[in-house]
DNA sequence: AGTCATGTAACATTGAAAGTTACATGAAAC
DNA sequence: GTTTCATGTAACTTTCAATGTTACATGACT
């Protein structure tokens, strides 16, 4: 199954904007994922009407947050990009006849279910300053691993 | 995104099999799920490789299940069909570089990781024999739902 | 006016499932 | 033994959504 790696792309872009500050440009977002300013700006449309970020045109223009990190959850996100589905399998054929379909579907469908409210339930306790707390943690041990071979040297 | 629908077709096409109790010609299995029969050969190849059903070639031949209903769970079947993802969302790029990307992915892995092996987990407590008594259940409401309505006629 | 940036339509590309055609292989029936 | 029926499998085509690209209109700053 192809996946879908929007939410990964549109989470890794709103951090990049975080870390910056300033308005940031398609092209310099797009950059940050090695991809195509138009996808960026199709990606994002969601989280302008969703209230997330803002677009500014014209010189100096470009994207910034209208939230902190701590007031958006994975869970903003994933509904700003439009809800995809969460599980990769689907049922043969919604309101079959055969009862035997029937019979597959709501076993399938309750499995579902449950992982999907799972997940909803994470991405909506997760806040993207939890993951830029995590990127800080990341970016200290890198330096003190340097710091600890530039020692070394 | 799409979605995979092989476990759903293969769960379907088992209960019949079991059913039935002959064996069925891929031609009878695929007029079930009204597709072809050249994809439920593809699809039970699977199957039969792990010992799941066995196939006869020839006159009187066809599928057959090799464990009773009640030795099948939906994660033997799953297994059988190559484990394909359950979740559909995925990182952008896996081993990044890039450290918030590396946060992106410990935290979104995190969570469909929760969620995969409820799922898988899900799958291994259900077996076929529990799908097969929701069936008869369906089966015996809709001739109590029959034999009422021909009592108001 | 010129430049920079978004907004968006229109189209091409990609990748995996699903569907199809064709034919080889093997087993039963005649 | 040859005809018939069935699987086994390769090699395509089709489908569909994500992704990528091109082109151009719109608006904002210099």
């Amino acid at each position: 199954m192809k996946q879908d790696s929007r939410l990964s792309a549109t989470l890794h872009v709103l951090l990049h904007m975080a870390d910056r500050g300033a308005a940031m440009t398609s092209e310099e977002l797009a950059a940050c994922l090695g991809t195509n300013p138009v996808v960026i700006r199709r990606t994002m449309a969601g989280l302008r009407e969703t209230g997330l970020v803002r677009s500014e045109k014209g010189h100096g223009g470009g994207w910034t947050l209208a939230r902190a990190l701590v007031e958006i959850t994975l869970g903003d996100v994933h509904r700003a990009l439009g809800e995809p589905a969460l599980i990769a399998l689907g049922h043969r054929s919604e309101n079959p006849q055969c009862l035997v379909e029937q019979a597959v579907n709501a076993a399938l469908g309750e499995a579902f279910a449950e992982a999907e409210t799972l997940l909803a339930g994470h991405f909506d306790r997760v806040r993207l300053s939890d993951l830029a707390a995590d990127f800080s943690r990341r970016f200290d041990e890198r330096r003190q691993a340097h710091a600890k071979h530039d020692q070394a040297i």
